[in-house]
RNA sequence: GGGCGGUUAGCUCAGCUGGUUAGAGCGCCUGCCUUACAAGCAGGAGGUCGCAGGUUCGAGUCCUGCACUGCCCA
């Protein structure tokens, strides 16, 4: 059956048509796999979670960096031979996903508390439904190939329950704890916000000094601050017990301005003499610090404020004020009173909610924390020990930096949406019983009215948890000992903190004492790994997408490019490929459409050469000629069965054979860029530019003569081509799908080519005298077209040529080739001369060879001179440091023998190109 | 304030453990619709590797300082 084309490659549907095949048919599909009866039937496992994008999410450039990775290095390990698991799912999105309700919500003119919290849940769920899948649909369409019958979502039953009984054992352990304590309160989503969820804003704001009355004296006691609004709850003015301008003032008290309270002054390390006035005001309701030395000191706590940020009762006349309005009135009142002694210009970090940038207050409230102590010091061992890698290197310690400085995690939130802390308050004696099912008395007093905690968890709570409990945790499950510890994590530097490190963390704590299958551990080269508690063996984590011009993207800059709008006009293949080409480990990506309009047409090529092939194997196979029996077996084996007839043959087989080794090695340490380069050099450099155009004058055959060279070419061809979209596979799943299967005239021997082997590369088939003998060849070409096109030949002309090697090696290689440099060189008839041709005016010589463009034109003299002069400088400038080095006894002595020796090579041939340089320019005078 | 990174062709970036002639894509110039591909083919121009020292037989690569720049943490 004839294979028809189009003569352009065209994405949009081909993509489409994979992606839901790949689906419909399960490739990806990963069920438990059954204890093998010998270690030597026993496959790898490679397992990797997916960061569960957000299900209110929408993929942004990151997404698909992320998962371009994720799925290159999946599919690459399903072909060599791996039991791969991609576990795909999504994250419920505490915040985001409540505020996307309220908002539809705003719109009928309600609020969340008008339907309460049970309507209100049930409305998320509805929102879920109908809108919670766009991110996976997106995901699909960029092929990426997880094993979607185990999807999960983190508020699914099975894993509520797990994040219960999470909860419980750490209560029940002591490193969950309930406290009153300040956290970071965002006003707009009134809830408490973790340190990490708070990011910090370099602005410029002022510093106002105010003086506060000593009682009992004429004096006054200066203090500095960037939150005037806040001394309505102050509670002392705290001084260093060392700072000599205050010692007198000791013990003394002074009278709060506005509040007309009396609060006394301390001595606190929190006073630092240095900073401001060497006096600070303390308020413990409404800073960290404060509420420290508040402790130190006894002193009481005046919260001035509601979950708003709105001044409350206690703030006097200036209840029911915003924060920012009430600090105009309290400035201005102090400035009034004669209270306000400077205003200065200070640059502070302004902390603002990182969902909604709000300004962060810090607020005295009820809440839930995890005492992370224990948890960190496994979770550095964990990495420290090399248990866990991180790539690149760098981040390891900025990870291990974090860990020793690492905080109590604030686990509550005021919200409906998320995992309803498992506690409960009894409403006669208050205790709270913590417990995995609801409780029906208080485990205190026996009372039976029991109200559940409204708060729910932080989100990265439960998906910390992810590894274990996508695999059937807390019950001990065949998936558990087959796939966890997960292999890898790909994920962006940003949630190192958020998510990377939690998961260690938890799972370092509750898989303690996990066993990984044996055999399928050391199948999976990983039996030297003591530890299998950890999440997982490696992180990658990878780089930013930024815009061409290196900005970040955001929506407020309106620079954010969307991926499937760029999907639509390049092609999935196109736009993954521009990703991993650009994605060298530690360095952001600008993205650049250029690029993937390069790739667009680096598509189009392979689709070009693929209906090349057809084009002719469909031909000789009209004729009888060729046939694909016999070959669909050697298939299955990958690369075999090539034939090495020609020196194209052999060259290209040694340029397959290197350019696979190095991409797996690539691969291997997640030089993304590396693999992909080499693969676009491969296929379009090597085999479109030479090995194919080489090769056309092999197609030909005429009637009645015997067949065997062309079914031998097509043979060769068609293994070769197979084998360079196997290797591209990873890459650009879906054309090499496309074409793949139309290889097979749509009956391939497997499912996908998803499925087939990977080239592994074999360094025994490289082959040096090959490459070197066609790296002459090409050599020889390009001199030809060279003088050519400097000579003005019309592209049509057929010239003779001359050409001197001394080498009798290289003389008989270039004759057995003549054909192919007559066709490719334009050239009508090469003759061998017996002396240098250097000379020669339109002439052009190497040290292996002098080639003479036979036509009668006029060289232009002058520019010919220029040339040479400029050639001849290069090669004298090398050839005087090459003199210099092996002139020096040190080098000669130290220096590796490969690297002296190749010296004395290049020594050699600049020799040669020198003298036929300085030649030539004495004849052109 | 603490920490981490970047500076290589006009633009965007590679260059892994120091080793022979620093590469790619895009852009630019010249010529070609050569029956796979004009999303193409052929040829070409273009670089004091941020600056200044140092280590070394040898530095784009290692060290120190400086300049500019980006990010993270407090």
């Amino acid at each position: 059956m004839p294979h028809e084309l189009p003569k352009a490659y065209e994405p949009g549907a081909i993509e489409t048509r994979w992606a839901e095949y790949w689906i419909k048919e399960k490739l990806f599909s990963v069920p438990t796999p059954a204890p093998s009866r010998s270690e030597d039937e026993t496959r790898p496992v490679f397992t990797l979670l997916l960061p569960p994008p957000n299900v209110t999410g929408r993929l942004h450039m990151g997404h698909m960096l992320n998962q371009t990775q994720m799925d290159i290095i999946v599919r690459w390990h399903r072909m060599r031979g791996f039991i791969t698991l991609w576990l795909p799912g999504t994250d419920h999105a505490g915040i985001a996903t409540q505020m996307m309700v309220e908002r539809q919500l705003a719109k009928e003119g309600k609020k969340r508390r008008d339907l309460g919290r049970e309507k209100f849940i049930e409305r998320v769920w509805e929102w879920k439904r109908e809108y919670g899948g766009a991110i996976l649909d997106q995901m699909k369409r960029l092929g990426a190939s997880v094993d979607w019958d185990r999807e999960y979502f983190t508020m699914d039953e099975n894993l509520s329950r797990a994040v219960r009984e999470v909860f419980v054992r750490l209560y029940e352990e002591g490193l969950i704890y309930r406290g009153k304590y300040i956290v970071n309160w965002c006003p707009r989503c009134e809830t408490a916000i973790s340190d990490l969820e708070v990011k910090h804003e370099e602005v410029a704001g002022k510093l106002w000094e105010i003086r506060y009355p000593v009682v009992g004296t004429n004096e006054f006691i200066t203090v500095a601050t960037t939150r005037p609004e806040t001394m309505l709850g102050d509670t002392a003015v705290a001084v260093n017990a060392k700072d000599e301008r205050y010692t007198h003032l000791h013990k003394k008290k002074v009278l709060l301005p506005l509040m007309k309270r009396e609060i006394p002054i301390i001595t606190d390390e929190l006073a630092q003499p240095e900073f401001g006035t060497g006096a600070v005001k303390v308020t413990p309701a409404h800073d960290p610090n404060d509420f420290e030395a508040g402790k130190r000191h006894n002193l009481p706590q005046i919260d001035v404020m509601d979950e708003h940020a709105h001044m409350n009762a206690n703030a006097g006349v200036y209840a029911g004020l915003d924060r920012f309005e009430a600090r105009k009135r309290v400035l201005h009142d102090l400035k009034e009173q004669g209270f306000l002694v400077a205003e200065k210009d200070y640059s502070l970090a302004l902390g603002k909610c990182d969902r909604c940038g709000t300004v962060v207050e810090p607020r005295l409230s009820e809440q839930w924390f995890v005492k992370v102590g224990p948890l960190a010091a496994r979770a550095k061992e964990a990495v420290e020990s090399g248990e866990i890698t991180i790539v690149p290197e760098n981040h390891r310690q900025v990870y291990l930096n974090w860990m020793n400085n690492i905080h109590d995690w604030c686990v509550s939130r005021q919200l409906w949406w998320g995992h309803r802390i498992p506690a409960w308050t009894c409403e006669d004696c208050k205790h709270v019983t913590v417990a995995r099912e609801a409780p029906l008395t208080c485990t205190k007093c026996g009372s039976t009215k029991l109200e559940q905690v409204s708060d729910v968890l932080d989100t990265w709570f439960s998906s910390g948890l992810l590894p274990f409990t996508t695999l059937g945790w807390p019950e001990k499950t065949r998936d558990q000992a087959v796939f966890y510890p997960t292999t890898l994590l790909i994920t962006a530097y940003e949630i190192l903190f958020f998510w990377v490190a939690r998961m260690i963390m938890f799972g370092c704590h509750f898989m303690q004492g996990h066993e990984q299958d044996a055999a399928i551990k050391k199948a999976s080269g990983w039996g030297d790994k003591k530890n299998d508690s950890v999440p997982f063996r490696q992180v990658y984590i990878h780089a930013l997408v930024r815009d061409a011009e290196r900005q970040k993207m955001s929506k407020t800059k309106g620079n954010v490019i969307d991926p499937l709008e760029i999907i639509e006009r390049f092609g999935t293949d196109a736009t993954r490929f521009t990703l991993a080409a650009m994605a060298a480990p530690g360095t952001d990506i600008a993205f650049n459409e250029s690029r993937t309009d390069g790739y667009r047409a680096f598509a189009n090529k392979i689709w070009n050469a693929a209906r090349f092939m057809f084009m002719n194997v469909d031909r000789v196979q009209a004729a009888g000629l060729w046939s694909r029996d016999g070959y669909e077996a050697d298939m299955r084996e990958g690369y075999v069965g090539f034939l090495e007839l020609r020196l194209e043959d052999a060259w290209i087989s040694s340029r397959f054979h290197r350019v696979a080794k190095d991409v797996n090695d690539a691969l291997q340490t997640y030089r993304f860029h590396e693999a992909a380069n080499r693969i676009y050099d491969f296929f379009w450099g090597d085999l479109c530019d030479w090995y194919i155009e080489l090769f056309k004058p092999r197609l030909a055959f005429e009637e009645g003569k015997s067949g065997e060279a062309v079914r031998a070419a097509c043979s060769n061809l068609v293994k070769l081509f197979e084998s360079s979209l196997l290797l591209l596979h990873p890459f650009m799943p879906f054309i090499t799908e496309e074409i793949w299967q139309a290889i097979y005239d749509g009956n391939p021997p497997l499912k996908s080519i998803a499925l087939a082997p990977y080239p592994q590369g074999d360094e025994k088939r490289f082959n040096l005298a090959a490459e070197t003998e066609m790296a002459i060849l090409q050599d020889l070409i390009v001199s030809v077209r060279n003088v050519r096109a400097e000579l003005k030949v019309e592209p049509k002309v057929k010239v003779p040529i001359e050409v001197f090697a001394h080498e009798p090696g290289i003389r008989g290689m270039i004759e057995q080739n003549r054909g192919a440099v007559e066709r490719l060189g334009n050239v009508e008839k090469i003759t061998f001369a017996e002396a240098s041709l250097a000379k020669r005016a339109g002439a052009r010589h190497t040290a292996r060879f002098d080639v003479h463009v036979v036509y009668e034109r006029k060289i232009d003299v002058a520019a010919e001179r220029e040339r040479l002069t400029k050639e001849l400088e290069k090669i004298e400038k090398e050839l005087g440091n090459n003199q210099k080095q092996l002139g020096n006894e040190q080098f000669l002595a130290k220096a590796p023998e490969k690297v002296v020796e190749g010296l004395r090579r290049r020594a050699e041939e600049l020799r040669t190109l020198q003298a036929k340089s300085k030649s030539k320019l004495e004849e052109l005078g």
